[in-house]
DNA sequence: ATCCTACATTGGACGAAGTCCAGGTCAACA
DNA sequence: TGTTGACCTGGACTTCGTCCAATGTAGGAT
Protein backbone atom coordinates (compact mmCIF):
# COMPACT_ATOMS: atom_id res chain seq x y z
CA UNK A 1 0.00 0.00 0.00
CA UNK A 2 1.64 3.25 -1.31
CA UNK A 3 0.76 6.39 -0.75
CA UNK A 4 -0.09 6.98 -4.70
CA UNK A 5 -2.85 4.14 -3.87
CA UNK A 6 -3.90 5.20 -0.68
CA UNK A 7 -4.95 8.87 -2.34
CA UNK A 8 -6.94 6.77 -5.57
CA UNK A 9 -8.92 4.76 -2.69
CA UNK A 10 -9.55 7.83 -0.49
CA UNK A 11 -11.42 9.66 -3.72
CA UNK A 12 -13.07 6.97 -4.44
CA UNK A 13 -15.03 6.58 -1.94
CA UNK A 14 -18.69 7.25 -0.28
CA UNK A 15 -22.24 6.80 -2.12
CA UNK A 16 -23.37 7.68 -5.75
CA UNK A 17 -19.55 8.34 -6.72
CA UNK A 18 -19.15 7.76 -10.11
CA UNK A 19 -16.27 9.14 -11.42
CA UNK A 20 -14.35 9.21 -14.16
CA UNK A 21 -10.41 8.18 -14.30
CA UNK A 22 -9.79 12.10 -15.58
CA UNK A 23 -11.67 13.27 -12.28
CA UNK A 24 -10.18 10.92 -10.17
CA UNK A 25 -7.11 11.96 -11.32
CA UNK A 26 -7.52 15.69 -10.78
CA UNK A 27 -9.06 14.76 -7.60
CA UNK A 28 -5.77 12.79 -5.97
CA UNK A 29 -3.16 15.75 -8.02
CA UNK A 30 -4.81 18.22 -5.44
CA UNK A 31 -3.56 15.34 -2.49
CA UNK A 32 -0.23 14.10 -3.83
CA UNK A 33 0.42 16.89 -6.67
CA UNK A 34 3.02 14.55 -8.33
CA UNK A 35 0.64 11.14 -9.08
CA UNK A 36 0.70 10.15 -12.40
CA UNK A 37 -2.17 9.49 -14.80
CA UNK A 38 -0.68 6.13 -15.76
CA UNK A 39 -0.91 5.35 -11.76
CA UNK A 40 -4.23 6.16 -11.61
CA UNK A 41 -5.59 3.78 -14.37
CA UNK A 42 -2.94 0.97 -12.90
CA UNK A 43 -4.39 1.66 -9.18
CA UNK A 44 -8.10 1.79 -10.95
CA UNK A 45 -7.34 -1.56 -12.72
CA UNK A 46 -5.99 -3.01 -9.70
CA UNK A 47 -8.88 -2.10 -7.80
CA UNK A 48 -11.72 -3.52 -10.14
CA UNK A 49 -9.52 -6.90 -10.76
CA UNK A 50 -9.90 -7.10 -6.73
CA UNK A 51 -13.49 -6.66 -6.75
CA UNK A 52 -13.20 -3.49 -4.85
CA UNK A 53 -14.58 -1.32 -7.41
CA UNK A 54 -16.66 -1.75 -10.41
CA UNK A 55 -16.81 -0.42 -13.61
CA UNK A 56 -19.64 1.47 -14.78
CA UNK A 57 -20.17 1.89 -18.59
CA UNK A 58 -23.23 3.96 -18.47
CA UNK A 59 -22.35 6.94 -20.93
CA UNK A 60 -20.61 6.64 -24.31
CA UNK A 61 -17.22 8.85 -23.34
CA UNK A 62 -15.46 8.01 -20.46
CA UNK A 63 -15.45 4.53 -17.82
CA UNK A 64 -16.99 5.31 -14.48
CA UNK A 65 -15.69 3.66 -11.13
CA UNK A 66 -18.18 2.90 -8.77
CA UNK A 67 -16.52 2.24 -5.28
CA UNK A 68 -19.84 0.74 -3.77
CA UNK A 69 -19.09 -2.50 -5.02
CA UNK A 70 -20.15 -5.03 -2.13
CA UNK A 71 -23.74 -3.67 -2.15
CA UNK A 72 -25.32 -4.83 -5.25
CA UNK A 73 -27.24 -2.27 -6.87
CA UNK A 74 -28.43 -0.46 -10.15
CA UNK A 75 -27.88 2.41 -11.74
CA UNK A 76 -30.45 5.21 -12.42
CA UNK A 77 -29.10 8.23 -14.94
CA UNK A 78 -30.00 11.37 -16.24
CA UNK A 79 -29.79 11.60 -19.57
CA UNK A 80 -29.61 15.35 -19.65
CA UNK A 81 -26.67 15.98 -17.26
CA UNK A 82 -25.65 12.73 -16.63
CA UNK A 83 -26.33 12.52 -12.99
CA UNK A 84 -25.78 8.78 -11.87
CA UNK A 85 -27.47 7.50 -8.63
CA UNK A 86 -27.59 4.24 -7.01
CA UNK A 87 -30.60 2.62 -7.25
CA UNK A 88 -32.21 -1.18 -5.14
CA UNK A 89 -34.86 -2.52 -7.62
CA UNK A 90 -37.02 -5.16 -6.34
CA UNK A 91 -36.82 -8.28 -7.97
CA UNK A 92 -34.63 -10.62 -9.89
CA UNK A 93 -33.78 -10.09 -13.15
CA UNK A 94 -31.25 -12.88 -13.29
CA UNK A 95 -35.06 -14.92 -12.80
CA UNK A 96 -36.54 -13.21 -15.76
CA UNK A 97 -34.10 -14.48 -18.50
CA UNK A 98 -35.63 -17.85 -19.01
CA UNK A 99 -33.19 -20.82 -20.43
CA UNK A 100 -34.24 -21.07 -24.02
CA UNK A 101 -33.11 -17.05 -23.95
CA UNK A 102 -29.55 -18.08 -22.70
CA UNK A 103 -28.20 -19.73 -25.88
CA UNK A 104 -26.17 -21.80 -23.68
CA UNK A 105 -24.28 -18.87 -21.98
CA UNK A 106 -23.39 -19.70 -18.47
CA UNK A 107 -25.16 -16.42 -17.03
CA UNK A 108 -23.47 -14.90 -13.97
CA UNK A 109 -24.50 -10.98 -13.98
CA UNK A 110 -27.24 -8.57 -14.55
CA UNK A 111 -26.72 -5.12 -15.03
CA UNK A 112 -29.37 -2.42 -14.83
CA UNK A 113 -29.60 1.12 -16.10
CA UNK A 114 -32.57 3.30 -15.79
CA UNK A 115 -32.60 6.52 -17.96
CA UNK A 116 -34.61 9.54 -17.12
CA UNK A 117 -35.03 13.17 -16.40
CA UNK A 118 -33.57 14.10 -12.87
CA UNK A 119 -35.40 16.67 -10.84
CA UNK A 120 -32.79 19.39 -11.83
CA UNK A 121 -33.00 18.83 -15.59
CA UNK A 122 -36.90 18.32 -15.57
CA UNK A 123 -37.33 22.80 -14.21
CA UNK A 124 -34.81 23.72 -16.99
CA UNK B 1 -31.59 8.98 -49.88
CA UNK B 2 -27.92 8.31 -51.09
CA UNK B 3 -26.05 5.12 -52.41
CA UNK B 4 -23.74 5.90 -49.26
CA UNK B 5 -27.04 5.76 -46.92
CA UNK B 6 -28.68 2.62 -48.36
CA UNK B 7 -24.70 1.14 -48.10
CA UNK B 8 -24.83 1.46 -44.32
CA UNK B 9 -28.57 0.80 -43.76
CA UNK B 10 -27.44 -3.00 -45.95
CA UNK B 11 -24.83 -3.60 -43.61
CA UNK B 12 -27.05 -2.78 -40.22
CA UNK B 13 -29.90 -5.53 -41.03
CA UNK B 14 -31.17 -8.79 -39.64
CA UNK B 15 -30.85 -10.02 -35.80
CA UNK B 16 -27.99 -10.40 -33.35
CA UNK B 17 -26.47 -8.11 -34.88
CA UNK B 18 -23.93 -5.41 -32.70
CA UNK B 19 -21.18 -4.09 -35.45
CA UNK B 20 -18.82 -1.51 -34.14
CA UNK B 21 -18.79 1.87 -36.03
CA UNK B 22 -15.44 0.31 -37.68
CA UNK B 23 -16.93 -2.92 -38.56
CA UNK B 24 -19.72 -0.68 -40.48
CA UNK B 25 -16.99 1.18 -42.28
CA UNK B 26 -15.27 -1.89 -42.81
CA UNK B 27 -18.35 -3.54 -44.47
CA UNK B 28 -19.65 -0.83 -46.45
CA UNK B 29 -16.18 0.03 -48.03
CA UNK B 30 -16.36 -3.89 -49.48
CA UNK B 31 -19.63 -2.79 -51.00
CA UNK B 32 -18.58 1.00 -51.89
CA UNK B 33 -15.07 1.25 -52.07
CA UNK B 34 -15.02 5.14 -51.48
CA UNK B 35 -17.13 5.68 -48.82
CA UNK B 36 -15.67 7.75 -45.85
CA UNK B 37 -15.20 6.98 -42.14
CA UNK B 38 -16.86 10.66 -41.08
CA UNK B 39 -20.07 9.70 -43.43
CA UNK B 40 -19.94 6.39 -41.98
CA UNK B 41 -20.24 7.94 -38.70
CA UNK B 42 -23.20 10.62 -39.57
CA UNK B 43 -24.87 8.06 -40.69
CA UNK B 44 -24.98 5.72 -37.73
CA UNK B 45 -25.92 9.08 -35.70
CA UNK B 46 -28.64 10.00 -38.07
CA UNK B 47 -30.14 6.54 -37.93
CA UNK B 48 -29.57 6.57 -34.08
CA UNK B 49 -31.87 9.39 -33.94
CA UNK B 50 -34.26 8.57 -35.87
CA UNK B 51 -34.57 5.92 -33.83
CA UNK B 52 -34.31 3.31 -36.58
CA UNK B 53 -30.85 1.47 -34.63
CA UNK B 54 -29.91 1.39 -31.10
CA UNK B 55 -26.37 2.42 -29.51
CA UNK B 56 -25.12 -0.49 -27.02
CA UNK B 57 -22.44 0.21 -24.64
CA UNK B 58 -21.81 -3.22 -23.62
CA UNK B 59 -18.01 -2.81 -23.72
CA UNK B 60 -15.88 -0.25 -22.75
CA UNK B 61 -14.27 0.03 -26.06
CA UNK B 62 -16.25 0.85 -29.20
CA UNK B 63 -19.83 1.49 -29.06
CA UNK B 64 -21.89 -0.60 -31.25
CA UNK B 65 -24.78 -0.21 -33.40
CA UNK B 66 -27.87 -2.77 -33.03
CA UNK B 67 -30.29 -2.57 -35.97
CA UNK B 68 -33.26 -4.56 -34.10
CA UNK B 69 -34.66 -0.98 -32.86
CA UNK B 70 -38.32 -1.73 -33.09
CA UNK B 71 -38.47 -4.71 -31.07
CA UNK B 72 -37.48 -3.57 -27.46
CA UNK B 73 -35.15 -6.45 -26.23
CA UNK B 74 -32.34 -6.90 -24.45
CA UNK B 75 -28.68 -8.27 -24.41
CA UNK B 76 -26.37 -11.39 -22.96
CA UNK B 77 -22.54 -10.51 -23.62
CA UNK B 78 -20.10 -12.91 -23.59
CA UNK B 79 -17.38 -11.62 -21.17
CA UNK B 80 -14.84 -13.30 -22.71
CA UNK B 81 -14.79 -13.09 -26.17
CA UNK B 82 -17.62 -10.04 -26.72
CA UNK B 83 -20.45 -12.16 -28.35
CA UNK B 84 -23.74 -10.34 -27.91
CA UNK B 85 -26.76 -12.23 -28.22
CA UNK B 86 -30.73 -10.04 -28.42
CA UNK B 87 -32.49 -11.56 -25.29
CA UNK B 88 -36.29 -10.86 -24.27
CA UNK B 89 -36.79 -11.50 -20.49
CA UNK B 90 -40.08 -11.70 -18.98
CA UNK B 91 -41.20 -9.55 -16.28
CA UNK B 92 -40.90 -5.37 -16.58
CA UNK B 93 -37.91 -4.22 -15.15
CA UNK B 94 -39.31 -0.51 -14.79
CA UNK B 95 -42.07 -1.77 -12.53
CA UNK B 96 -39.53 -3.61 -10.10
CA UNK B 97 -38.18 0.32 -9.28
CA UNK B 98 -40.20 1.86 -6.63
CA UNK B 99 -40.82 5.69 -6.59
CA UNK B 100 -38.85 5.85 -3.57
CA UNK B 101 -35.53 4.50 -5.23
CA UNK B 102 -36.73 7.46 -8.10
CA UNK B 103 -35.07 9.96 -6.25
CA UNK B 104 -37.58 12.22 -8.13
CA UNK B 105 -36.37 11.04 -11.69
CA UNK B 106 -39.04 10.76 -14.45
CA UNK B 107 -37.72 7.08 -15.16
CA UNK B 108 -38.81 6.34 -18.92
CA UNK B 109 -36.30 3.52 -20.36
CA UNK B 110 -34.28 0.74 -18.67
CA UNK B 111 -31.50 -1.30 -20.44
CA UNK B 112 -30.43 -4.62 -19.03
CA UNK B 113 -26.94 -6.74 -19.53
CA UNK B 114 -26.68 -10.26 -18.97
CA UNK B 115 -23.26 -11.43 -18.76
CA UNK B 116 -21.77 -14.50 -18.92
CA UNK B 117 -20.10 -17.09 -20.79
CA UNK B 118 -20.84 -18.14 -24.08
CA UNK B 119 -20.64 -21.76 -24.94
CA UNK B 120 -17.99 -21.64 -27.25
CA UNK B 121 -15.60 -20.05 -24.61
CA UNK B 122 -16.75 -22.36 -22.01
CA UNK B 123 -15.32 -25.14 -23.95
CA UNK B 124 -11.66 -23.51 -24.12
C1' DA C 1 -32.36 19.07 -70.80
C1' DT C 2 -29.90 22.27 -68.05
C1' DC C 3 -28.98 24.98 -64.17
C1' DC C 4 -29.00 25.93 -59.14
C1' DT C 5 -28.87 25.32 -54.60
C1' DA C 6 -28.90 22.96 -50.53
C1' DC C 7 -27.34 19.11 -48.62
C1' DA C 8 -24.23 15.00 -48.49
C1' DT C 9 -19.61 13.37 -48.80
C1' DT C 10 -14.69 13.37 -48.43
C1' DG C 11 -10.23 13.26 -46.26
C1' DG C 12 -7.51 14.95 -43.11
C1' DA C 13 -6.66 17.36 -38.85
C1' DC C 14 -7.90 17.34 -34.31
C1' DG C 15 -9.32 15.81 -29.53
C1' DA C 16 -10.40 12.68 -25.74
C1' DA C 17 -9.63 8.43 -23.34
C1' DG C 18 -6.74 4.93 -22.45
C1' DT C 19 -2.41 1.93 -22.87
C1' DC C 20 2.43 1.03 -23.06
C1' DC C 21 7.19 1.44 -22.12
C1' DA C 22 11.92 2.76 -20.58
C1' DG C 23 13.92 4.64 -16.97
C1' DG C 24 14.03 6.31 -12.16
C1' DT C 25 12.79 5.78 -7.20
C1' DC C 26 11.99 3.58 -3.01
C1' DA C 27 11.61 0.12 0.68
C1' DA C 28 12.89 -4.22 2.48
C1' DC C 29 15.98 -7.54 3.36
C1' DA C 30 20.37 -10.09 3.42
C1' DT D 1 25.76 -1.36 2.19
C1' DG D 2 24.22 -3.70 -1.89
C1' DT D 3 20.73 -6.16 -4.24
C1' DT D 4 16.19 -7.00 -5.51
C1' DG D 5 11.75 -6.27 -6.87
C1' DA D 6 7.85 -3.65 -6.96
C1' DC D 7 6.13 0.86 -7.87
C1' DC D 8 5.86 5.36 -10.03
C1' DT D 9 6.67 8.80 -13.68
C1' DG D 10 6.32 11.17 -18.02
C1' DG D 11 5.76 10.89 -22.46
C1' DA D 12 4.88 8.54 -26.71
C1' DC D 13 1.48 5.96 -28.86
C1' DT D 14 -3.17 3.80 -30.14
C1' DT D 15 -7.98 3.83 -30.67
C1' DC D 16 -12.30 5.84 -31.19
C1' DG D 17 -14.72 9.58 -32.45
C1' DT D 18 -15.66 14.59 -34.02
C1' DC D 19 -14.95 18.67 -36.76
C1' DC D 20 -14.16 21.33 -40.79
C1' DA D 21 -13.23 23.27 -45.36
C1' DA D 22 -13.56 21.91 -49.88
C1' DT D 23 -15.88 19.16 -53.30
C1' DG D 24 -19.55 16.49 -55.31
C1' DT D 25 -24.29 15.43 -56.26
C1' DA D 26 -29.58 14.83 -56.05
C1' DG D 27 -33.48 16.63 -57.42
C1' DG D 28 -36.52 20.64 -57.98
C1' DA D 29 -36.94 24.97 -60.80
C1' DT D 30 -36.62 26.94 -65.29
Amino acid sequence: MTAQRRVVAEVLDGEHVHLTADEVHARAVSKLPEISRATVYNTLGELVSLGEVLEVATDKRAKRYDPNAHRPHHHLVCAQCGTIRDVHPTGNPLADLPSSERFGFTVSDVEVTYRGVCPNCATV
